[in-house]
DNA sequence: AGCACGCCGACT
DNA sequence: GTCGGCGTGCTC
């Protein structure tokens, strides 16, 4: 607490409250006229007055004094909580404001769940019960005149004496409406009761199903993690595909439970499946709860209080669960930690990872980041020794992971993107009786059209990107923008008919095989194919069937699935990550492979997994399929310590985005000077790069441009990008550019 | 971000 | 004469 914050007995007289804007600063209130029961605290949440609306805020700062003159300062409209939001919430958001240069104000909005955010109280939903009140019970049905259904509602409320809750007045075919119209009337009362106990009872055992037994590796895991339970201790748990990760992570929060703590554990989007969540709620007697995106905002609001009260010992969620508040932190164990999708890419642009660290290192409690093929950054940390490296190296089944064979693919003809030889492995495995997965990483029919007259493609008038061909139905799509265009019927540039498509994406790879392979169901896995809901829940309930069948997918089918059945995977093209621009494309492509190629062999046979692509003698393509991903990730780190890039060194990546290039361009060329011009008087060792054009420099006719700030250390490069940041909000030119700030990007693009 | 104010073009 | 386009500025 700073020497300004003030104690019970001198009430503070201007409050410092984070309110909803993208102003980096706090706006200072008077106390209303009510002060809260426990005092003002950091942590209520207000209604205040900011311009002509009305906002939910929250204080973060008790003060004698401000520094806008006191007459301009409006009281607080009203306090909404009895008691403040928990310390270490607020300690982790106020971090991540921090960390990330974002506002406050937004970055605890973002943190909240939609009803708090709105102002609804701090309590769990209510049950409400309706009761006829004593004028109610006075009444007869006929003193109620021409409204029958509310004479017949009153009757039925008649017969229930301790009353009806609403869901049961509405299964009588009454309405709300007739409801609230007998409570306007006074003859009924409306009773709020909490829907859930407010502690459940206590399980006389914890398991609802026994542990399984572990092999030795995982028994030296789990106990190198039971023995640092109490104080933070960074785990890497790589193990390969099939190692058992999950049994680690079960019988680790069991002990964490069984000393009365909460377990928080965060899946990648893709991982949070009813399959995942089952097989937790099947080990545990006690409530497994689950934060994703298909929670409507009251039972968000319900888990979000059972995390917070502690009445639920497992919290699993993707990346927004990371600010979930707990009463009894135990361990966080963050799942698939390489993946993506723990990283925010817009707005507040967290990395939840990350964020579990900084949180478990607070709470001083064990972190565990599980993966097969982790994160070069998390490598790092263990290959430095401050993370202890755990590894599971043995499958439950007994065959090793599949070897990738790489398969050369120049001048050999291909049907719908395969070659010869992967059409005959295909055609031997689907004989053997079992499932074969074509893994391609384009959705739609082809990449693009082109004029074989002239040469022209398919590009998208908005964006600096080719429009994918699509065939069900049949048109050109960009997948940078919504744009979507009927096909041409000839070349627009020399009129000729000769249109083709070029390459091959999902649709046009499935046509092939259904042509060449028309005895076998071939399943086609990918975002267009599963827009349904529970499209995909069915077409794997049908795989895990196991009658012979083809399956092809994008990285959705790579991810976290068992297909017990498969035993050849083919991977249609393994180029488009090995040459791309930018610095983490080798890394996540090796990560994609490594994933896809564990999902071959699962079962009682060992699987193959062919790799075709037009440089089978690529040295990093090499590395990977003879030595596995370990020996690719060191290449790699040596390679990042070379070229000054992570995790040897931090980043920070200036985005600026404009109608007009010269706009966006100049701006950045402003800004860029001033840094390095205050860079250079600081003795900050931080390195400023560009402007340069954004890889895609024009996307929904916007461009994008952008300025890289690299530093060895945090701590000088925190203190540029906040400078930056400064100069930016205080810049007048600023205001008809969008810029955005991204700690620790994920993509330079 | 909202939300107002303000100053110029085509409509009842 | 007004409705409404979005440039500019402010929010304790």
């Amino acid at each position: 607490m700073s020497a300004s914050a003030s104690s019970f007995l001198d009430a503070p007289r201007v409050l410092g409250v984070a309110v909803p804007t993208p102003l980096r600063r706090l706006f200072d209130y008077l106390p209303g006229p009510e002060t809260p029961t426990g005092g003002w605290q950091p942590g209520l949440r207000v209604q205040v007055a900011l311009g002509r609306r009305s906002v939910v805020g929250i204080v973060i700062e008790c003060r004698a004094t401000s520094e806008v003159a006191l007459d301009r300062l409006k009281p607080i409209e009203a306090c909404l909580d009895g008691s403040p939001l928990p310390a270490d919430w607020l300690w982790l958001t106020r971090f991540t404001a921090r960390y990330y240069q974002h506002p406050l104000g937004d970055t605890l909005q973002q943190a909240l769940p939609v009803l708090l955010r709105q102002g609804r109280p701090l309590e769990p939903r209510t049950l409400e019960r309706w009761r006829l009140s004593a004028q109610g019970q006075a009444t007869q049905a006929a003193d109620l005149g021409r409204a029958r259904r509310q004479a017949e509602l009153l009757e039925l409320l008649r017969q229930h004496p301790r009353g009806l809750p609403t869901a049961a007045v509405t299964a009588q075919q009454f309405s709300r409406t007739q409801l609230t119209a007998l409570h306007d009337k006074g003859l009924v009362d409306c009773l709020e009761e909490p829907r859930l106990a407010s502690e459940p009872p206590r399980p006389t055992a914890l398991l609802a199903e026994p542990a399984l037994n572990l092999n030795r590796e995982q028994a030296a895991a789990l106990s190198t993690l039971h023995d640092g339970l109490d104080r933070y201790h960074p785990c890497l748990l790589q193990g390969v595909t099939g190692s058992g990760k999950t049994e680690v992570y079960l019988q680790l929060i069991e002990a964490v439970i069984q000393r009365g703590r909460q377990a928080l554990i965060l899946v990648p989007e893709i991982g949070l499946t009813p399959q995942t969540l089952e097989r937790f709620r099947r080990r545990f007697r006690v409530p497994v709860v689950a934060l994703h995106s298909g929670l409507t905002d009251h039972e968000r609001l319900d888990a979000w209080l059972a995390a917070m009260s502690g009445r639920a010992p497992i919290i699993i969620g993707t990346r927004s669960a990371i600010f979930t508040p707990l009463a009894a932190p135990g361990v966080i164990i963050v799942d698939e930690e390489h993946d993506g999708s723990l990283k925010q890419q817009e707005g507040l642009r967290y990395h939840a990872r990350d964020l579990a660290v900084a949180r478990a290192h607070h709470h001083g409690i064990p972190i565990v980041l599980g993966s097969a093929t982790p994160a070069l950054e998390s490598l790092a940390q263990a290959r430095n020794g401050r993370y202890t490296h755990l590894r599971l190296t043995q499958r439950a089944s007994r065959h090793p992971p599949a070897k990738l064979e790489l398969i050369d693919l120049r001048g050999r003809p291909r049907q719908g993107g395969l070659i010869p030889s992967a059409i005959d492995a295909i055609r031997q495995t689907l004989a053997a009786g079992h499932q074969v997965l074509v893994f391609i990483n384009r959705r739609g029919f082809a990449p693009t059209l082109a004029c074989h007259a002239c040469g022209w493609l398919a590009e998208c008038d908005h964006c600096d990107a080719r429009m994918t061909l699509h065939r069900q139905p049949p048109l050109l799509a960009c997948h940078h923008c919504e744009r979507q265009q009927p096909l041409p019927p000839a070349c627009p540039e020399c009129k000729s008919g000769d249109l083709r498509p070029l390459g091959a994406g999902t649709e046009r790879t499935e046509e092939s095989l259904a042509a060449l392979f028309p005895e076998v169901p071939v399943h086609r896995i990918d975002r267009d194919s599963t827009r349904r809901k529970d499209a995909f829940g069915e077409v794997l309930a049908e795989i895990k069937r196991g009658e012979p069948s083809l399956l092809v997918g994008t990285q959705m089918l790579a991810k976290g699935h068992h297909l017990p059945h498969v035993t050849l995977v083919v991977v249609v093209n393994a180029d488009a990550g090995l040459y791309a621009s930018d610095f983490r494309a080798l890394e996540h492509s090796a990560q994609l492979l490594t994933q896809v190629a564990g999902r071959a062999g699962r079962a009682a046979h060992p699987g193959r997994v062919l790799v075709q692509t037009l440089h089978s003698d690529d040295p990093h393509l090499r590395l990977l399929a003879e030595r596995g991903y370990d020996a690719l990730a060191d290449a790699l780190l040596e390679e990042r310590r070379g070229a000054a890039l992570p995790p040897f060194r931090f980043l920070a990546l200036t985005r600026f985005e404009s109608a007009r290039e010269a706009e966006a361009m100049g701006l950045a060329k402003e800004a860029g000077e001033a840094l390095r011009e205050w860079l250079a008087a600081r003795d900050n060792a931080v390195t400023c790069l560009g402007p340069v054009p954004a890889p895609m420099e024009r996307r929904q006719n916007r461009y994008h441009v952008q300025l890289l700030l690299s530093g060895a250390q945090r701590s000088q490069l925190h203190e540029a990008s906040a400078w930056l940041v400064a100069w930016l909000e205080a810049c007048r030119d600023a205001r008809r550019v969008r810029w955005s700030l991204d700690i620790d990007p994920q993509t330079l693009s």
